[in-house]
DNA sequence: TGTACATCAGTGAACGCGCGTTCACTGATGTAC
DNA sequence: TGTACATCAGTGAACGCGCGTTCACTGATGTAC
């Protein structure tokens, strides 16, 4: 039968297919992601992907990387709009983070979920757009250290090995507490975020009443840095 | 071919079934968990698991339900263990935590990774378990509290519905602060934990580096608790 | 404006594979007499 | 001690399915003349 005209069903296929592969992980999980399934939604022949990605793993790579970077681009604009005080900006970037990874909780599993069978990362590429989410955060602190509302003292009696690591891989120049807060804080928003997206929180089903703590155990973190 | 005498095999196949089971979660991932590839390694066939199990996702099931009951257990064992102070006891606990997810990654994901596609728990017998290994933390740092080292002042300025509903389902009759601090804790190190089991944490590929941020990490918590 | 042609995004058939589950069966085991 | 029998854990064949990937192909599009 004729191919139809490109441009008629999908003007731009390679987004078509990856949004559609985003939808059916959410549904499926990521594990359970399939070209074939893809095609099928999208009334297109499975080869057809074939002239987009070279294979299932390319297009889970470019997947990773687009949720890292739309995660990157969530914090940062939070960030942007709130100009009125370090711990605000703070706040409002935790805030960012649990509210893009509820928005698309599919994403988010790419990103910090279990890694899927039979997928082997190509790392380069997504390492560099994970390096590129954390300078977001590591900004973030950077300036509210800077200007002084940020206290490192006492932030550990020795620093660990793990935090030079990561002042090294960033060539980070301030003080290496403030990468080990960074550390801290994504952890604890990490932690609170992915048990609630998993449904741990949940005692009775009312998935809204997590706000408020979530609300408070961000407050607790500024507290802990001196922001608050 | 005649049926090899059950013994000689096997002892208890039922165990042996899960305990492949796990084996091949650990290498491959949860989601690619499969009857037949179980049977094969076992040198028997397929069906024959379905003297045990009634289909693939009972034998899940009872994958998670014995995780959880293995983590209650390694915590209970760091509590009974430690009991020079609660702040020791307490800090045990957590490294117990950690120390069986490392241990157990498969299993730790089978927990609190990402849901197995199509999978569909049956919740009653998961959260019971679930249930029981919360009770060891509550219970860890209840006993703080009633000793009078917690400090629950201060912990939120208004109490989140969440907490409520915690208190609620484990008929809890302390300071509904603990709760919070048992929350706040269980999210701050499962944080920690699966970013570090995931790879998240590894500037430089030197997982050991992480002791030390950990150790730092869950006494800042129980500072925040006033029990350091 | 009209025609010949190269491009290349999509088709459809086919490959070999592993999966969960069902079914009728078999034969070693332990028991009752 | 010896024999008949019920039990039931395992077998092996079969089912229908969906998967990733390959291949030779087709025909609409845009371009060069």
């Amino acid at each position: 039968m004729a191919r139809p005209k490109q441009s008629e069903q999908h003007p731009n296929l390679e987004v078509a297919i990856k949004k559609t592969a985003r939808k059916q992980i959410a549904k499926k999980g990521a594990a359970a992601l399939s070209l074939r399934a893809i095609a099928r939604e999208l009334h297109i022949t499975a080869p057809a992907i074939y002239n987009y990605f070279p294979n299932r793993d390319a297009l889970v790579t470019a997947l990773i990387v687009d949720a890292y970077n739309a995660l990157r681009d969530a914090i940062r604009a939070s960030l942007v709009v709130n100009e009125t005080s370090h711990a605000e900006r703070i706040l409002a970037s935790a805030r960012a983070y649990r509210g893009w990874a509820l928005a698309h909780p599919e994403e988010y599993n790419l990103i910090f979920g279990t890694p899927i069978p039979n997928y082997s990362a190509s790392a380069e590429v997504t390492d560099q757009a994970a390096a590129d989410a954390m300078t977001v955060l590591i900004d973030a602190l950077d300036a509210a250290w800077r200007a002084g509302v940020l206290k490192t003292e006492g932030a550990f009696t020795a620093e660990p090995e793990m935090i030079r690591a990561w002042v090294d891989k960033f060539g980070y120049r301030g003080d290496p507490a403030v990468i080990h807060f960074v550390l801290a804080s994504w952890a604890h928003i990490h932690g609170l975020v992915s048990l609630e997206l998993y449904g741990h929180f949940s005692a009775v089903a009312e998935p809204d009443t997590v706000d408020a703590f979530f609300e408070t155990e961000i407050r607790a973190m500024l507290v802990r840095m001196g922001v608050l």
